[in-house]
RNA sequence: GGGAGCAUAGCUCAGCUGGUUAGAGCACUUGCCUUACAAGCAAGGGGUCACUGGUUCAAGUCCAGUUGUUCCCACCA
């Protein structure tokens, strides 16, 4: 026996459990209660030293490899993490104690805007700009803030007991992920399928710079709808223009009308006047246009709008930008300089104020804001890079498709597939300073553009050394796309990368699979020719208790850290996994944490219980069963197959759920209750095998539930007797046809019910515990109350126990318990009222007759009969066989009751 | 406009490929300090599985529709 921990006072106990008998009492007092913080930071340092993270690609072992959706650098642990990380423990433990050379590989992402915003928050107080600084000085105090921050997460990540290979931890800025994007950037540069050009973006005026698409929130937003009247040039009259953004009318170069729009055909190719401005505005007619919305009549501002920019681009209209990169007025006369909102304010004003106002309307419509800041975004034209979608998405629906990458649960394929369908072209620069800087340099003599993997300094086309790299920086999704093979070292041909790679399972969160595992998919498929892993394990939000989405300014967002404080990691790990199925919101209530701790400390319990009782110092299991031993370990046997079942199919939760119920239901309510008179008892044979089995079960099920709970399942194993290292490393249970007992678990059930049905009824005449009268049990095959006897007189609480095959002479003054295989009395005169008694047993009766009725009438169906499986039919007809003998039962008892 | 999810006990949720009398936690009732655990034990109460129809020997589970609800995508100025 190996004994990893130091001198715990569990594993004190447990020797003079074994040794001092006479002093497990006052211990008792003291080790009551399961107190985790005693407990995590002993053994996460354990795992550390034993070097048990560590994957280790000489083992010969079939890899599993999981690599973490890398948290942001600066940001702190919350609950969304929590639930993520628990998942991919368990899978990595399981897997790891199941034979795998199992790979986490850990990590964080730079989280280019979200830092730099911070940061720039952080100058702010001291009255400073990143533009005070200049680039240089200003990435030194990001790269400080992230030595300051960067730990913070990952000791965050340790609490949870996460078993990430923190040797391979890598960040998206270090030098190895940095070789993987420039590696990436001037494959698709060269390819074709990455360029520069000037599109309509999406603009954050706020963090001032361009954004994808996926990174635009879209919200509803009271509005007005503003009716302009704008003259016709000739004078012949005038048109009437609905608009919701006034101000960008100084940017007006066009009015469209629908070609087909009886209304207005007559005035197409003629002109207007742009009111407040008094330029002239062609008018043409296009199909955009949707004649019944509004007026029919559309002001085009190319620069400002998507859809205007292209219908300029049809109709030869002139660009005429408006609004700067702080979405303030230029190019607008005495309106230059307002913001947004201030300009809109004054050209309504002015509208009015000139009588081309001619109705403002109430209109709810979505506004596009940023999802780091949530400013509304500006639609500018602007020169971008953009990724070339369509030939990239082509594999990437391809994969999927044909189930190379699959999605659980498999409602998210339809999902990633109408995205990437539709996808369109990825703007990935940012007008930023943190993060990786698009390796490209513009002669400043020639013009010429060289994009390459090395810094360079001279122009590849004249060899001059006035050359300037591009200033923007890549969006931060273009590294993390290349996480699952730049953390393996890839453009590299490094062995870790032919080891581990293509990766598992993906987990992470419905809610970026735009941002990340759609990217993560043709990135790899792209460069690498191989998908990155082939199962995407879908997790929902975690809410809070009311259902809303967990948030600072919400003030609603609880912290893990607090969470693991009161109940414990392990606690926090089972919450996040039982009640919940992939792919589905939670919400998270403190309650069940408690409820987890409450289990977490039934397990200390009934393990304090056997290491008291145990007198054996190996776990070998005896031949000599009895019953109840194959009773119970045939459920275990039953037990392992089903949650590796659901292991199998990512089911988690069910599987967890599954454990617990055997530790608590089979094993301490029952098993452990079983156990209890041959322990005491003076055959030391059988107290021999109690011990044995209680100690065999009980360590398959600390095996079991590791994975789920690691903390208590390692420290409880590293006091008994066992052959492993470790738990963490100990191999996971497997079903053996050896523990499989059907019949003398179906035996075994017998005697429940009759223990169950004695307990009912003494329940219901408020007979106590202390209370034991004689057990007189009459049943037409007594061998299995014979077998179970020692059973049923603890568990049934009776004094003397009579087993027969015939009827008692007299049952005057019994109380009766009766199951379909035995009735069982109990002498109880003076408690026993024979009007209550008669009334309880009619009770029984009539809910045995309405089962048989239900038999009855699905047997008696002939199509039942003769059209379901026969292993079906026969189930039924056991099961009314049984009502028939409780029916039997029942009325003869209430015959001799009267 | 397109798509997806959810609707099961008072509350929060499980229920896999259809097959016990539909389960768990919390809450509730009653009785218990039964020598591991009162963060516990035992016995209970509580559900027309949203509605309507269909498929099937058999539907909470599969199909269609209805209602309510949440979310995603698109972005008609």
């Amino acid at each position: 026996m190996r004994n990893s921990g130091g001198t715990t006072l569990f594993s004190v106990l447990r020797i003079q459990g074994a040794f001092f008998i006479g002093r497990v009492f006052e211990m008792r007092e003291l080790e009551k209660i399961y107190d985790p913080k005693q407990v995590e930071g002993k053994i996460y340092k354990s795992w550390m030293d034993g070097g048990y993270f560590r994957a280790d690609r000489n083992s010969g072992k079939k890899p599993f490899t999981i690599v973490i959706p890398p948290p942001n650098v600066t940001g702190q642990l919350h609950l969304g993490h929590a639930f993520d990380m628990t998942i991919q423990d368990v899978l990595i433990r399981f897997k790891r104690m199941d034979g795998y050379e199992a790979l986490w590989l850990p990590g964080y992402d730079h989280a280019g805007i979200a830092t730099q915003i911070r940061v720039e928050e952080k100058l702010a107080g001291e009255g400073l700009t990143r533009f005070d600084l200049g680039r240089e000085k200003f990435l030194d105090e990001v790269w400080a803030w992230k030595e300051k921050y960067g730990n913070r997460i990952i000791d965050q990540l340790k609490l949870l007991g996460s078993s990430c290979d923190w040797d391979r931890l890598r960040f998206t800025m270090d030098d190895v992920c940095a070789k993987a994007v420039r590696e990436a950037f001037v494959n698709l540069y060269n390819k074709g399928l990455i360029y520069k050009g000037k599109r309509i973006i999406n603009w954050c005026p706020k963090c001032t710079t361009a954004l994808s698409d996926a990174e635009v929130e879209y919200d509803d937003k009271e509005g007005f709808l503003w009716h302009v009247r704008y003259p016709l040039s000739d004078g012949s009259g005038e048109l009437v223009i609905a608009t919701t953004r006034p101000e960008t009318m100084l940017g007006d170069t066009g009015v469209a009308v629908n070609p087909d729009d009886e209304r207005y055909k007559h005035l197409v190719g003629k002109t207007c006047i742009l009111p407040l401005v008094g330029r002239e505005l062609i008018i043409v007619a296009d199909s955009y246009v949707e004649s019944d919305f509004g007026t029919g009549c559309v002001k085009m501002t190319p620069c400002h709008d998507p859809n205007d920019f292209e219908v300029a681009m049809r109709h030869d209209l002139p660009f005429i930008t408006v609004l700067d990169d702080n979405a303030k007025i230029i190019n607008g006369g005495k309106y230059d300089g307002l913001d947004r909102y201030e300009a809109r304010k004054a050209i309504v004003a002015d509208l009015e104020a000139e009588g081309y106002l001619v109705k403002t309307e109430k209109y709810d419509h979505n506004v596009g804001t940023c999802y780091r800041c949530s400013s509304d975004v500006e639609p500018i034209s602007s020169e971008q890079w953009f990724v070339k979608m369509q030939p990239l998405a082509t594999e990437a629906i391809r994969v999927v498709e044909d189930k190379e990458i699959s999605f659980v649960p498999d409602r998210f394929s339809k999902i990633y597939m109408n995205w990437m369908h539709n996808v369109r072209d990825w703007c990935i620069s940012r007008q930023l300073w943190w993060g990786h800087r698009i390796p490209a340099w513009t002669c400043s003599d020639c013009g010429h553009l060289t994009v390459s993997k090395e810094d360079v300094t001279v122009c590849e086309a004249c060899n001059s050394s006035n050359i300037v790299q591009d200033p923007d920086v890549l969006d931060t999704w273009f590294s993390s796309a290349l996480w699952p093979f730049s953390t393996l070292g890839w453009p590299d041909d490094t062995e870790d990368l032919r080891h581990f790679f293509p990766t598992d399972v993906l987990v992470t969160g419905y809610d970026i699979i735009f941002f990340w595992v759609a990217r993560m998919i043709f990135s790899s498929c792209e460069h690498t020719g191989e998908i990155p892993f082939h199962t995407v394990l879908l997790h929902g939000l975690v809410r809070d208790a009311h259902g809303k989405k967990m948030s600072k300014s919400a003030g609603n967002g609880i912290d893990p850290i607090d969470i693991i404080d009161s109940f414990g990691a392990d606690a926090l790990r089972f919450n996040m996994i039982t009640g919940n199925s992939p792919g589905n919101d939670m919400r998270f209530y403190v309650e069940r944490c408690e409820a987890m701790r409450n289990f977490a400390n039934k397990l200390w319990n009934a393990s304090r219980f056997v290491m008291m009782n145990l007198k054996i110092s190996d776990n070998k299991l005896p031949r000599d069963l009895d019953i109840a031993d194959k009773w119970v370990l045939s459920k275990l046997n039953s037990l392992i197959s089903e949650v590796r079942d659901n292991f199998d199919k990512y089911e988690l939760g069910i599987a967890a759920q599954k454990i617990y119920d055997f530790i608590w239901d089979t094993y301490c309510d029952w098993y452990i209750e079983l156990s209890k008179p041959r322990l005491n008892s003076e055959n030391e044979q059988s107290s021999e095998t109690a011990q044995r089995v209680l100690l065999y079960v009980l360590t398959e099920i600390l095996k079991l539930l590791h994975p789920f709970m690691p903390f208590i399942t390692e420290e409880i194993f590293s006091a008994l007797p066992h052959n492993e290292d470790a738990l963490i490393i100990a191999p996971y249970p497997k079903a053996s046809d050896d523990l499989n007992f059907p019949e003398e678990e179906a035996a075994f059930e017998i005697i429940m019910d009759a223990v169950k049905a004695v307990r009912s009824t003494r329940a219901q005449m408020n007979v106590p515990p202390s209370k034991r009268p004689k057990l007189i049990i009459h049943a037409g095959s007594p061998d299995v109350f014979l077998a179970g006897s020692e059973y049923l007189s603890k568990l049934a609480y009776a004094g003397e126990l009579v087993i027969s095959d015939k009827a008692p002479k007299s049952t005057d003054g019994m109380a009766t318990a009766i199951t379909g295989s035995a009735k069982l009395y109990m002498p109880m005169n003076e408690l026993v009222d024979l009007e209550k008694e008669r009334i309880r047993i009619e009770n029984e009766l009539i809910k045995a007759r309405e089962g048989l009725k239900r038999q009855n009438d699905k047997l008696a169906n002939e199509a039942f009969v003769s059209r379901a499986p026969t292993a079906v039919v026969d189930v039924e007809k056991e099961r009314r066989d049984k009502f028939i003998a409780l029916i039997a039962n029942l009325e003869d008892s209430l015959k001799t009751l009267i």
